[in-house]
Parts: structure tokens; C-alpha cells; sequence
DNA sequence: TTGTATGCGTTATCAT
DNA sequence: ATGATAACGCATACAA
């Protein structure tokens, strides 16, 4: 059995008070005693129970990172970006992956209120789980996503506008056909992407073109393919890169090319993209910084050093390589 | 402040014992009192608090995983699994990055103690570390690493024999000179890789060429481009797939072409693999199913179902594509 | 400087 | 069926 505050004071022949002065570090024990004490510590291997502490102090310095999939290559850099700034803090983080399902969200959040996480990193688009959040009391930022009616922590990036602007390009560049390869309708992110889309296309007077996938590889591959029996789109501008990545391998698969035949626009601008044949144009998400800067809100939210809600829109950016024609070969 | 049940048990004019049933689910309580708690309850928004029930029954129902980093394309996977397999056990399993670096690891494990976690997925090198686990009694399984001289639970693959393997196609298929773009030498599944790939070619009577590389892309680029300045290799294996994609840049970077000029063949199939042109030859790690054994270990370990050591050899296979020629373009 | 006693929020053992 | 009370392991206010 692990031993206790107790053994040790009993072998170091003082009261717990005492033990517990010199493993805080107190100064008011005599130099003979601590030596004591520390002897017995190593002695027996005591190591103090971290929730015993929690227990008193109503703290347990550790927090919940909620994200849809840690497997979407999106969120590794998310997550890593909240781990390094909480290790700074003193925190530990629990990861939960939700697959966006309500429920298993649900799930989370209530075991993590168990384990009473001092606050919650949230990446989801349930605006009734964020309310249900509020009404919890309990610390959180919404990482990711965006809402203008509750009064609560934010930090994400200006969807609308990137797609906005990636449709833009792609005009310029002087198509006149171009679709969209949709994420989740239930994915907020995505459903933004597609009015920054559908809204830039209608202002150039042209039809907007849309079909949905899965944010995955495959459904990238598949909408293409059919996309390609539907129409004869000059461009496309999928959701993020995963798709794209998959829509140009069904391009290629169809027997046409990219960039020659049909330009293709991604979204996150993750590692592949880079080294992908033809390169793939995107729009970069500074996923490791929102990590972090999801953490420094909530830990400032945390230590009661901010009242106000808080929302922070960072800075995204076209990265134009290939898949588009011109840029990096 | 928090509800706590002694709120409760004031509100619904009971005492503690009562709530703690009804909240527990015990049979012993009559339907009119139990209304009256659960009414409460809901009144006040009462959740237990899990630290105070971990103190009671010495169980955290948490579990620490320890890696290299998230951001390394072959461990999210990994993640996903001991994160599926932990959730259907009721843990919940805090996310530690460690770069490797011995002291991040010992950080983290000191916390994680703290924290009172009831088991660890570990993923490291360090030998030293393993022992000093051992010692504190806390249970915990080596993953993606092996150590025969230690008696405890392991799950893994054969490096050593996947790395052989490898060689030997590369070596039927008629190559003479193959280099070894090897991973960091402190990281045990690298110099795995490297023995098997060095006991191949000494096999076959030829020379080994090693030169090491940090698992990084551009390292991979990098060691690639000096090695095209040394000799003149036909073939390379590189100890992982980020690795070999930077060595096929800095080929094609060269003017040369993959598989035409030169063979590269990689490690762990990630994802990017497949879609890498050309195709990447690798060898598959089974990266969520090693996720999943783990914790399958672990919670035998936990719950006492086990006493003896176990090792469990996952199967590799090699898969081969387009990047040494044949195989799939 | 050191010890005693109490509380942190539960569960569990006894009574009643 | 219900309540009083002692743990669980630690921190801290108060005494000494």
C-alpha cells in the first residue's frame, strides 16, 4: 500500500502538520527535524496524493481538451499548442475525441465535471452543449468556432472570410465554374466556408455548386468523382485539405489533371499539403497558436483575471502553391 | 460555490447517507424520500464531486499516456485507440508530449502520479525510466518498445524484423547499394530498424551506409541530399515514412527521379504514404490496434485479472507501392 | 518551532 | 428505510 502523510510522520517520530510543513516547503521547521523527515520520506517512497490536495484546495490542475477527431490531422498541432501551454501553467490535459457526436460530447463533459477539471477546451458546433457549458460554471473556451449570441471565450479564425477570399483567387485566376466540396452540414467551421463561398460566387454573378462530404480523404474522392459526371466545374474549393487532396486523386484517376484541367483550392493547410503532387493551394490555419491561445484564456479566465468574455479572431492566410496553376511547382 | 450533498440533504430535509444512496443508486431508500433528493438535486444542480469519491475509493478512473509528440503523424492513431479502448472502461487519459527528452518524461510521470492516475501508456526510450516505474508500484505498459531484460507488459511490433524485411525485398529486387537514413540514436525502435537493416545487408555481403536523421521531414531532405553528395546509393530505407518523403523530395530536387534512379523504401505507413507520388513501399505498423492492446493490458493490470509480464509482438507487413519500382503507381 | 483539531465531499459501517 | 459517524489523505488555523 502506498504510504501516507501519517507513515511518515510516525517514522520521522513528528505529526503530519510537520510533514506536511517541509514537503511545501515551509519555512518555520527546524533544520534537524526537516533532515528527519526527509529521510523518511525517501524511506518509504511517500509521494502526497494529488487528490487528497485537490480534495482542500478545490483545485486539480488539470483541464479537458473536447475535439472532434485527434486523428484528423488538423487537430494534432490544436492539441499540442494546448498541452505546451498548459505544462507551463502547472496543467495536465484529459483528451477526448468526440467524432462530433452530441452525445459522446455530452459524455465528456460530464466526466470531466467528475473529475473536476478546472476548464474545458471546446471544439464543437453544439450551440446547446455551450449552453448547457454556461450554465455549468465551469471555465471554458470555445476553440475554433464562432458565436455571436452567447457572451463566452473565443478564439478561431474567420472562416467565412478565408473562403471568401480563396473564391476570389480562383476568380481572378478567371474561372467561371466553380464548385464547393462541402464538410458536415452540422460542422460549424464547414457551413461557414460554404456561405463565404456561396457569397463570393453570387457576387460574381455566377451559380454556386455545392456538394457535401465527410472532411475525410475518401468523401473528397468520391464527391469529385461524381462531381465530375454532374458537371464540368473549372475549380474547386473543397472544405479542407483532406478532401481536396482526395478530389485531385479522382481528378487524376478520371484521366484529367491538376492543375491543367481543374484547379483545386484546399482549407488548414496541414503537413501534406506541401508535399502533395501538384502542391496544394489552401488556406493556412494557425492551428498550434489557437492552441495556445485558447489555454492562456482560459487559464486567465481560470485565475478570475478577466471578467469579460473574450473573442479572438487570428490571422489566417492564403498559401498559394500549385493546385491552382502558377505558384510553387 | 458548488452544491455540495450535504446542500442537498438539507434541501430535501434528509441526511448525507440518504443522498449518497439515492445518488448511488442503492434500493434501500423509499420512492417519496428519493423524489424529494432528486427534486433537490436538480434544484441546486448537484454533481458529486469525483475527487472526493477517488479519496474514498482510492480509484481515479484516469490513465496517463506518454508519448514523443502528437504532432509525429504515427501516434495520433496510437492515441485514438488507448482513448477509444480507456473510454469503454470508463477511464479518461491526460495527453503528455515529451519530445523524447528524458526530463519532460520524468516531469510528466511525476505529475501523473501526482494526479494519482491508475495506470500509464508508456512510449519511450529511456531504459533508466522504465526501472524507476517499476518501483512505484504503478502500472504501466511499455508500447512500441521492447526490453527483454525487464519482466513487464509490453506491446509492440518487431522492428528489428520488419526493418530485415524490408532490406531483403530491396535487395531481391537487385540492389547493391542501399543506404540507412536512420532515426535519432537515443530512440530504441531506430536502432532497431538499424540492426535489421545492417544484419540484412552484411547478410547478403555488402557494406552498411548509415547516416541519421531526427524523424523529421526535412531532416529526411536533408541527410538525403548530403548522401546524394557521397556516393551513390540506388536504394535507401528510411527508418520512417516523414523521412523517406523528405529523402524523394531532395532526389526529385536533385533532378533525379524516384523509383527510376533511386529505391526509397519507408516505415510505419502512415497516412500521407498512400498518397505520396509516387506511392511510398513501407511497412505497416498496426499504430490504433497498439493503441488498444496497451490498454487492454493495462486495465487487466489494473483490475488484478493478471499478474504475470506479457509481451505482445503485433504483426507488421510490408506494403508495397510504388516508390522502388512495380507495386502500384 | 511543533502539535492538535477541524474541514475538504464522499462512502461505508453501524445503529436505530 | 434512515441517520449518525468514522474514514479517505492532506492542509491549516489555532494552541502551546
Amino acid at each position: 500500500m502506498k504510504a501516507t502523510i501519517l507513515d511518515v510522520a510516525e517514522l520521522a517520530k513528528v505529526s503530519k502538520a510537520t510533514v506536511s510543513r517541509v514537503i511545501n516547503n515551509k519555512n518555520n521547521v527546524s533544520g534537524e527535524v526537516r533532515e528527519r523527515v526527509i529521510q523518511a520520506i525517501k524511506e518509504l517512497g511517500f509521494r502526497p496524493s494529488g487528490i487528497a490536495r485537490s480534495l482542500v484546495h478545490r483545485k486539480t490542475k488539470s483541464l479537458g481538451l473536447i475535439l472532434p477527431d485527434i486523428t484528423n490531422p488538423f487537430f494534432p498541432a490544436l492539441a499540442r499548442g494546448v498541452e505546451d501551454a498548459a505544462h507551463r501553467y502547472g496543467y495536465t490535459v484529459f483528451l477526448c475525441s468526440t467524432d462530433n457526436e452530441p452525445e459522446i460530447e455530452r459524455g465528456y463533459i460530464d466526466k470531466l465535471e467528475e473529475q473536476q477539471v478546472e476548464g474545458i477546451v471546446l471544439i464543437s458546433s453544439d450551440k446547446q452543449l455551450t449552453h448547457e457549458l454556461q450554465n455549468m460554471s465551469i471555465p471554458f473556451v470555445l476553440c475554433d468556432r464562432w458565436s455571436n449570441s452567447s457572451p463566452i471565450d473565443i478564439v478561431t479564425v474567420d472562416h467565412y472570410r478565408g473562403a471568401y477570399e480563396a473564391v476570389e483567387y480562383l476568380l481572378n485566376l478567371g474561372h467561371q465554374f466553380i464548385a464547393h466540396i462541402a464538410g458536415p452540414p452540422n460542422v460549424q467551421s464547414a457551413e461557414k466556408r460554404k456561405m463565404g463561398y456561396t457569397d463570393a460566387i453570387i457576387k460574381a454573378g455566377l451559380e454556386p455548386f455545392v456538394r457535401h462530404g465527410s472532411f475525410s480523404y475518401e468523401s473528397g474522392y468520391q464527391v469529385m468523382a461524381s462531381l465530375l459526371q454532374e458537371g464540368h466545374p473549372t475549380a474547386v474549393f473543397a472544405a479542407n485539405d483532406l478532401m481536396a487532396l482526395g478530389a485531385i486523386q479522382a481528378i487524376e484517376d478520371a484521366g484529367l489533371s491538376v492543375p491543367r484541367d481543374i484547379a483545386i483550392f484546399g482549407c488548414d493547410d496541414i503537413f501534406v499539403a506541401q508535399i502533395s503532387k501538384p502542391p496544394l493551394s489552401t488556406i493556412m490555419q494557425p492551428a498550434y497558436q489557437m492552441g495556445v491561445c485558447a489555454l492562456e484564456m482560459l487559464h486567465e479566465r481560470i485565475e478570475g483575471l478577466r471578467e469579460e468574455p473574450k473573442k479572438i479572431i487570428l490571422e489566417h492566410r492564403l498559401v498559394i502553391r500549385h493546385s491552382c496553376g502558377g505558384g510553387l511547382k
